[in-house]
DNA sequence: AACTGTGCCAACCGCGACGAG
DNA sequence: GCTCGTCGCGGTTGGCACAGT
């Protein structure tokens, strides 16, 4: 294997880069421009290949990077967009104003990709989701990425359980096999077969007079169960915005009110309407 | 204190795309 | 159409820091 051939040319140094090192580039580049990278070592007085300056430009040196933690908001577009690109971290990266793709590559398999596998395998386990125990026994980590695409699960349509909810008066809370009963028939489940489109979520403002109007205090219509067991087959989902992104049918401004409400007859399933939220088992 | 395992992340590597000659 | 130089991307590695034993 040969190296890269600008780094052939001269006498290269490699490794950590030193504060010198740094602020020469530094310097230069304020004054001059980076211009070509491959001549830009020799100009500045560098002994570093043009790639490894321009590498340690653009991934830690250029002002107009924001270093410190990843927010839920980026966290939430970088689980929604890879969901989307796949590891197209250089297309990711550019909605994300300040984070580099390396930077965007380094936290997600550092971070997300492992809490949301970890999360996704010892959820299998104990999911009460309806074909999960009849479809998968002993899945293994490699597999649940063909798990995830090939839609085994299914997932119960909150409309679905909002107006079943309605029919019988109280908080449906969906089992198995009981959805096969014939007064069920019209319980649907959600489509996640177009990846680009969400799925449709209930009106918040019908959700909350369903829960106003409930008289079971105990058991109330929970739309965090639907964010905790959707975060086991489409976990960008949890982090992405479909509890939230206003549609056709669901208005901004309710959805701000609502997940800004402190009223205590606001149950707390209603905080995904929320898009800071995160399940506090998935924030890093 | 010494050793080992693990996580994180900066940096490197190989490769493909692209433009100039 | 080809060669060469350059750039940018995604995968991988190396080494540091820290926790656990």
């Amino acid at each position: 294997m040969s190296r890269h051939s600008c780094c052939n040319k001269q006498q290269v140094r490699r490794g950590l880069w030193s504060p010198e090192e740094d602020e020469i580039l530094i310097n230069y580049i304020s004054i001059y421009g980076h211009g070509c990278w491959s001549s830009l070592p020799w100009r500045a007085g560098l002994q570093r290949c043009g790639k490894s300056c321009r590498l340690r430009w653009i991934n830690y040196l250029s002002p107009d990077l924001k270093r410190g933690k990843f927010s839920h908001q980026e966290i939430s577009l970088i689980t929604q967009l890879h969901r989307i690109l796949g590891n197209r971290w250089s297309l990711i990266a550019k909605q994300l104003p300040g984070r580099t793709d390396n930077e965007v590559k380094n936290f997600w398999n550092s971070n997300i990709k492992k809490k949301l596998f970890s999360h996704a395998v010892s959820d299998l386990a104990i999911a009460t989701l309806p074909d999960i125990s009849n479809h998968h026994s002993g899945v293994s980590e490699a597999a649940l990425p063909m798990i995830i695409q090939e839609e085994y699960f299914q997932l119960p349509n909150p409309i679905s359980v909002l107006q079943t909810s309605k029919n019988v008066g109280t908080p449906y809370v969906p089992t198995w096999p009981d959805l096969e009963n014939e007064e069920h028939s019209n319980f649907t489940f959600m489509d996640f077969s177009d990846p680009l489109v969400m799925p449709e979520m209930p009106n918040p403002m019908e959700m909350l007079d369903f829960e106003l109007s409930s008289s079971s205090s105990s058991s109330s219509f929970n739309a965090a169960t639907y964010e905790v067991d959707t975060s086991v087959c489409f976990p960008s989902l949890v982090y992405g915005s479909y509890p939230i992104v206003p549609t056709n049918q669901m208005d901004r401004n309710v959805a701000a009110m609502m997940s800004s409400s402190s009223s205590a007859s606001v149950p707390c399933g209603h905080l995904d309407l929320n898009p800071n939220y995160l399940p506090s088992n998935l924030i890093p």
